[in-house]
DNA sequence: CGTCTTTGACCTGCGC
DNA sequence: GCGCAGGTCAAAGACG
């Protein structure tokens, strides 16, 4: 496949897809959630919030799952920089945020009619993950959470560093300040 | 040929 | 201690 900037057709998210105008894009950011360690929710915004259950996906402990590698090395709570969550309104479960990931794994959970679907970022070095799964009780939003901080650059926003993006900003550009004055009127 | 997706198995944490 | 649920690994196959 030869890593593509655009490797799927259906991703039409991406930010280098020459053909993509973004008018016709069905996506908006309903929601979005900053989980911080202790998995707070920032419930600033003004619309329909998503509980930690809801993008825990009925897990009541949240992030309680296996957080541990196969060679035991298990990830401290500290080294847990960030999390972000947001929900969107998608018929596309897969949105190019401008970062490549790589699947690795998707899981029938409980409570969840849908699969949730495990991704990577395939850069180097980089080990945020991402998780992506449909609500259970809207089926047309898409509920992704973000697992740590790039610690590289988006292939999409060097390309466009002398310009404005196209497409509605990565989380990573999302401080929580800004969240919160956005979205405190 | 290189990379990605799929999928079953395995591992770990948590609740009972 | 046991079972369940969630997260990850890794082999095999698919695709460009």
């Amino acid at each position: 496949m030869g890593y593509a900037e655009n490797p799927k057709p259906n991703y039409n998210f991406s930010c280098t897809d020459e053909g993509l105008d973004p008018s016709t894009i069905e996506f908006q950011v309903s929601d979005y959630l900053m989980l911080d360690d202790g998995f707070a929710v920032d419930d600033s915004s003004s619309q329909t919030m998503l509980s930690s259950e809801h993008v825990a996906s009925g897990s009541p402990a949240g992030y309680s799952g296996a957080t541990k590698h196969k060679n035991g090395v298990k990830k401290n709570k500290t080294e847990v920089e960030q999390r972000i969550a947001f929900r969107t309104k998608s018929d596309l479960e897969i949105m190019d945020d401008g970062f490549k990931w790589r699947k690795y794994g998707k899981k029938s959970v409980k409570n969840s009619p849908n699969p949730r679907n495990y991704y990577k970022c395939s850069s180097s070095g980089c080990s945020v993950k991402k998780r992506v799964e449909r609500e259970r009780e809207d089926p047309r939003y898409v509920i992704t959470s973000y697992d740590g901080v790039h610690n590289h650059e988006s292939p999409c926003m060097v390309y466009y560093s002398n310009q404005m993006p196209l497409m509605a900003p990565s989380p990573w550009t999302w401080q929580p300040s800004t969240l919160q004055s956005s979205s405190s009127s």
